[in-house]
DNA sequence: CCCCATAGCTGCGAAATCCGTGACTATTGA
DNA sequence: TCAATAGTCACGGATTTCGCAGCTATGGGG
């Protein structure tokens, strides 16, 4: 079973001799994706109406995304609500390679996104978090005690406006 | 689909005031979230017996969740699947009021997600584009001419890491 | 203290959905 | 031409979802 985290496009590797992964999505499982990025329990049988596919068909391609990791059905909350009441993006600078760091991004629980950029930041990363103390532990002494890091500069967010899921859906 | 909060509250993007909008979400709500975030199509009747609980009450607190904002269940993509070749963190520093600049970013389909921050940028912005015009298109003519934006930086994706959805989970 | 209202849980069918399977149709490549 | 493969459809049986009625606590009024 694979747990939450979508990206690793490796699970197939004979998939990466083709250089593109988005060749194996076709207008029609687009279509399904959609559906179910406005709801993730909505029954096969209403998307394959919508889509043109008899439930059987749906149910086959939306087992394969998933098992391809093109797609994943999950429960978001609001972190405030669920009790964390401190968010930050975290622009980081680094010395040398960045995979080892961006590896033990990757590792702390804190950490929810990490992304490799260009730009004057090497590494972006959204740390979620109780409080401020907590976010404080985060970023003063775990985060830049990685050895490689030179700098870190934080974004405490105020107040988030948008969050969507809806690519696809333009 | 990144960052995961659920913002579909942008419906009311004034509702600033949370009370304390967790005391409505008791330890056994968290752990049918966190069954959810595991896999969103899991059937209630396997929540109730993992949390304890009937499958009727089970379906009835999801509800309830869900109704109230605090959760939603939806699939989440990977965007370089699905044709969205060129993603972007961009920084803006903003002149006078950030509401009017934040709601306008709000209403353009390209931002993924739209937050204000404590720190050098007033607005952190996700921009997922298909290419490179497209993107180039969405930060020059669109974000920076918007009236307010004083200067913006912008971060482009080399590679993804790590996303999650598993708050509460820890 | 009693009574009522509300909220949350349970159990139970009936209806709908899910899921495995086998057959059918293209498409591909030897 | 003939497999072999991939994708789809159709059709039950098993499972899940759904609506409803009943039950239990909690919290005010009166």
């Amino acid at each position: 079973m694979h747990h939450g985290v979508v990206a690793s496009r490796s699970a197939d590797s004979s998939s990466s001799r083709h250089g593109n992964s988005s060749s194996s999505i076709d207008a029609v499982s687009l279509a399904i994706i959609e559906q179910l990025q406005e709801d993730g329990r909505r029954p096969y049988a209403a998307i394959g109406k919508a889509v043109g596919l008899s439930e059987a068909a749906v149910r086959q391609r939306v087992q394969k995304l998933l098992d391809q990791g093109v797609m994943q059905i999950v429960a978001v909350t609001d972190p405030l609500t669920v009790g964390f009441r401190r968010q930050a993006m975290v622009g980081i600078n680094v010395e040398g390679d960045l995979d080892p760091v961006a590896e033990a991004l990757t590792a702390m629980a804190e950490c929810e996104y990490v992304v490799m950029t260009a730009g004057s930041f090497d590494l972006m990363v959204e740390v979620v978090c109780e409080d401020d103390d907590h976010l404080l532990e985060v970023i003063n002494k775990r985060i830049r005690a990685l050895p490689g890091v030179r700098s870190t500069e934080s974004f405490v967010y105020l107040k988030l406006k948008k969050q969507t899921y809806m690519w696809g859906t333009r």
